[in-house]
RNA sequence: GGCGACGUGGCCAAGUGGGAAGGCAAGGGUCUGCAAAACCCUGAUCACGGGUUCAAAUCCCGUCGUCGCCUCCA
């Protein structure tokens, strides 16, 4: 079995195959941290978490860099708003970022680089693309020259005449071509700045990521990803940029999710129609997010609303429900069950491969967790202890876990201390239904019920757990 | 206007030549004092119109519609 990624340079899924065995050089770019993260943020991060987790379960080792950018236009007029210094301002959302990405289970970049950081890298890289004639500096600015680039426009499809006639931008006469973009900025008075060979400026959006990959993973990595809005420009320009200094292929792998839709609309901060991390996170939990990215492409559009939150909720609660115990006093199931339940657990881990093999479909191995649940439940509820469940249940949580969902047991805030009174409570109640006095067994379930105890009777016994 | 993606049951969606996954919701049933959970059962001429093929949700052409990019965007 290989795995197979679909590559947005090629707009086909390919082979995958790494630079160098078994280990996978990953670059996604991160956002510019000028605000508050949205889940359209979220989604991007945890998407290319699942694809690092998914690389690492198939054996590669992963360097992961998702990278900061951390000066420019939008945080220099923030900061300018809020009457604090840009730097700090970007810190402050940065260390908010981080905050979000650990509460929603993605996995730490390996390294985190950031613009600020770089800029001895990219003044060098800049020098040697005006060296070599790819670019050409302009009043303390330095652009880079589109036309010198012969596939400019390869990894958008596009070609630089069609662009000229359709676009909307405000040229700039001064420039050669109306394409081309800046690599440095002159800095205006009271804007951050670097000394530089053409003056006191900053770094261009582009070519941030270009140095920092070259600093970082080198002059060619596997995976380059991020969110589809970003092809054009900002990726075709970092390709410009890197192949015209490199002369190598940049990226194996043009990796890009689509977009987060709220109200038949993408997630932007430029429309405002937003749910920041924190805001979701407050009202679900992080597993209900991740269930609605698997349930669908990472590449197409993901629908936002009430319901689909609501249908993730009630999905996960179904993959929780077979992690339950097996029902007080099962006796243990009968062969042909624990026949079944194996045949499914193969079943399950190899269509789970199978699927994510397939450029990640993560719908697809959703759905073999799922038959994986039916199997479990049905086994349970055909008598089987918690020794013929565990295995099974165990393969649940390893899979999950390659997911990245958590799964976790619901408890109550003080631990597992109220556990005895809530045994007493259930078996006063098994007393008063004995007795059947009815209305007093009903209001001892419902106490518990608003206290987040949930009873459930069977005609084994009476088990319980946390909602 | 240019480039690209997409249109599958009430909803979210897999599936890209030969049996239409899975989840949510709904209805029926088993269990049960009731409830809940779980389990069983029930449902789709795959946007529309042509074409290729023994065979099309899947390939080709056209139409309509939705979304993204072309300006900062994950």
């Amino acid at each position: 079995m290989t795995l197979k990624i679909y590559n947005t340079l090629t707009r086909k899924k390919e082979d995958f195959q790494t630079l160098e065995d078994e280990k996978v050089r990953m670059y996604v770019c991160g956002p510019t941290v000028y605000n508050k993260a949205h889940i359209g943020h979220a989604m991007s991060a945890m998407v290319f978490d699942i694809i690092r987790r998914y690389l690492e379960f198939r054996g590669y080792s992963v360097l992961h860099a998702m990278n900061f950018t951390d000066v420019d236009d939008k945080i220099i007029h923030r900061a300018n708003e809020l009457g604090v210094d840009p730097f700090e301002l970007a810190e402050g959302y940065i260390h908010e970022f981080e905050d979000d990405l650990e509460a929603l289970n993605v996995l730490q970049p390996t390294i985190k680089p950031r613009a600020t950081q770089e800029i001895h890298t990219i003044i060098a890289m800049i020098e040697d693309l005006v060296k070599a004639g790819f670019a050409y500096p302009l009043n303390g600015d330095v652009y880079f020259r589109v036309r010198k680039d012969a596939d400019y426009g390869r990894l958008s499809g596009r070609n630089l005449d069609d662009m000229r006639s359709g676009a909307r931008i405000e040229v700039d006469n001064r420039k050669e071509d109306p394409l081309d973009f800046a690599l440095w900025k002159s800095a205006k008075p009271g804007e951050p700045f670097w000394d530089s060979p053409w003056g006191p400026g900053r770094p261009g959006w582009h070519i941030e990521c270009s140095a920092m990959n070259l600093h970082h993973l080198g002059e060619q990595i596997d995976i380059h990803g991020g969110g589809n809005d970003l092809i054009f420009p900002h990726h075709e320009n970092e390709i410009a940029q890197t192949e015209s200094l490199t002369g190598k292929p940049f990226a194996r792998y043009w990796v890009h999710n689509g977009m987060l839709q709220l109200g038949g609309e993408k997630m932007s901060k430029s429309i405002g129609n937003l749910v920041s991390i924190e805001e979701f996170l407050s009202h679900h939990t992080s597993d209900t997010f991740r269930i609605m990215l698997l349930n669908s492409s990472y590449r197409g559009p993901l629908t936002y609303n009430e319901e689909t939150v609501a249908q993730a909720e009630r999905g996960l609660e179904r993959l929780h429900s077979a992690l339950r115990p097996a029902l007080p006093e099962a006796a243990g199931a009968a062969e042909p069950t624990l026949t079944a339940l194996q045949t499914q657990m193969e079943a399950a881990e190899a269509g789970f491969i199978k699927a994510m093999d397939d450029d990640f479909n993560s719908a697809g191995a959703l759905a073999q967790l799922f038959e994986l649940v039916r199997s479990i439940n049905q086994a349970r509820a055909a008598g089987a202890s918690n020794g013929d469940l565990q295995p099974a249940q165990t393969l649940l949580r390893k899979l999950s876990g390659v997911l990245g969902l958590c799964l976790e047991e619901k408890t109550s805030q003080s631990g597992g201390g109220a556990d005895p009174f809530i045994q007493l409570l259930i078996e006063l109640r098994q007393e008063l239904r004995k007795e059947k006095l009815y209305p007093l067994s009903d209001l001892v379930r419902n106490r518990l019920a608003e206290l987040g105890v949930i009873l459930e009777d069977s005609k084994d016994g009476v088990s319980w757990r946390w909602q």
